[in-house]
DNA sequence: ACGGCGATTTTGACTAATCAAAAATACAAC
DNA sequence: GTTGTATTTTTGATTAGTCAAAATCGCCGT
């Protein structure tokens, strides 16, 4: 009776799908579903109609899906599992931020509400997991901020990264090389539109290049209060504040 | 290609299956296994003869199951995920000793060989979990030490509790009450064959009945040394000496 | 308004794990 | 020795999840 870890993984999917949807979009095409879980277009077709019958997910054939609000309270459980147990393995078991993906993948689908309540608490009730995702509340409450990105913030100012969307470990090992990662500040010096490229300059002044490809991943904050609230403590911190 | 938590099931249970049984037997009967893990006889008996296929048990029709050598060191790093899980679950986390099988139960499939370094690590390569029951080598060696119960043991004599073999809630917590966990001193005052019970007196000096039942479930270092070491630090400390 | 192509659904088949119930077996008792 | 009973195995079926490949659909471009 408790949903097996693929309807769980399903609905995950779909969440996060819907989420990365061109603005306007609210169905995620089964496509994208299939190839976000690795099954073939058939079977995310077959297992989509079954969550249809369960009420979880609204299915249009030939259009796509979307999750009901129950399905989105799951949804919200398992991510909610899934990012609180990746800022517990950093933050308590010292994992580095970019080798806990997998683990948490696993563990997400395993950790019972009593642990993860437990983990919850001995984190201080976190609002963001290491890479700047929210994490759901309780109750499966999901605040998603609305940020720029390095590819559409403002030229010239001081920004603070918010949130790095890409779980790649190379690439979250490069964007803590250059001092990017979520709660740390970085200028826009330039951005060329012509080269695809965004010129930064990092809180320990160095200058660096990134594509747009990679600039678009990094979420960041224009606000003046969090450039503010962030350059007192620049360094090396893990967690992002907020 | 990894064993499924199926496989890991079945092989945990004949390992711990076979060391219930009575001195001289080394096969396993099949009803045991398959209530053992809450599953229809046939079952046990169809999902033997695919383990037996590979290599991980030995089968003999009628007459039970037993693992082979490379059952044992599969079935041993399951056994050392879960206790060591449990451990972690008690000493880091917090939690109480009887409320921990469960998680355990779940976490043991999934926890990665990262993961379970950092926990055996982080508590110091610990021998024993919670219950006393030894902590399986990161290469699947497993030393069983033999203990006493406090239905053998010798009358008169303090003894260390070394192990506590039941891992139901209710007879935990009673045990705790008691003060008989792992690593605590408890005298044996009499044992009366006929009313099937011990008398015995708590490090407190209180005194107090088991059943036979009961007392065949704790496990004691009736050796001196044992006695030794635990006397100092009685009272309430979780962890076993040595 | 038609052709064609890419995305989607359908179909048929497979694997792992399970159960209930029927058949077979071991062994103890007579 | 035969028989009875408890245990074990076999059989036939079911469920969840999956794939490959065939059929179908939607829609874009002319």
């Amino acid at each position: 009776m408790p949903p097996s870890s693929t309807v769980e993984n399903y609905l995950k999917e779909v969440y996060l799908g819907v989420g990365r949807l061109p603005a306007g979009a609210t169905l995620l095409p089964m496509g994208q579903l299939a190839s976000a879980l690795g099954v073939a277009p058939g079977t995310a077709t077959t297992m989509v109609k079954a969550l249809a019958e369960s009420g979880l997910v609204d299915y249009e054939p030939y259009n796509g899906v979307r999750l009901t609000a129950a399905g989105t309270r799951l949804a919200a459980t398992v991510l909610r599992r899934h990012r609180l147990v990746e800022l517990f393995l950093v933050q308590v078991m010292g994992m580095r931020w970019d080798e806990v993906h997998d683990d948490a993948e696993h563990l997400e689908h395993v950790v019972s509400d009593r642990l993860i309540d437990r983990i919850d608490e001995m984190l201080g009730h976190p609002e963001t997991d290491p890479h700047g995702d929210p994490i759901p509340g309780k109750e499966g409450t999901i605040r998603e901020r609305h940020f720029e990105t390095l590819l559409t913030c403002p030229v010239g100012t001081r920004v603070v990264v918010a949130r790095v969307s890409d779980q790649d470990p190379v690439f979250l090992r490069f964007v803590e090389r250059h001092g990017l990662k979520p709660g740390q500040v970085v200028s826009v010096e330039a951005r060329d539109e012509v080269a695809d490229a965004v010129q930064l300059r990092g809180a320990d002044e160095t200058l660096f290049t990134l594509g747009a490809r990679a600039a678009s991943k990094l979420l960041v904050d224009v606000t003046p209060e969090a450039a503010a609230a962030a350059t007192p403590a620049a360094g090396r911190s893990a967690a992002p504040r907020r």
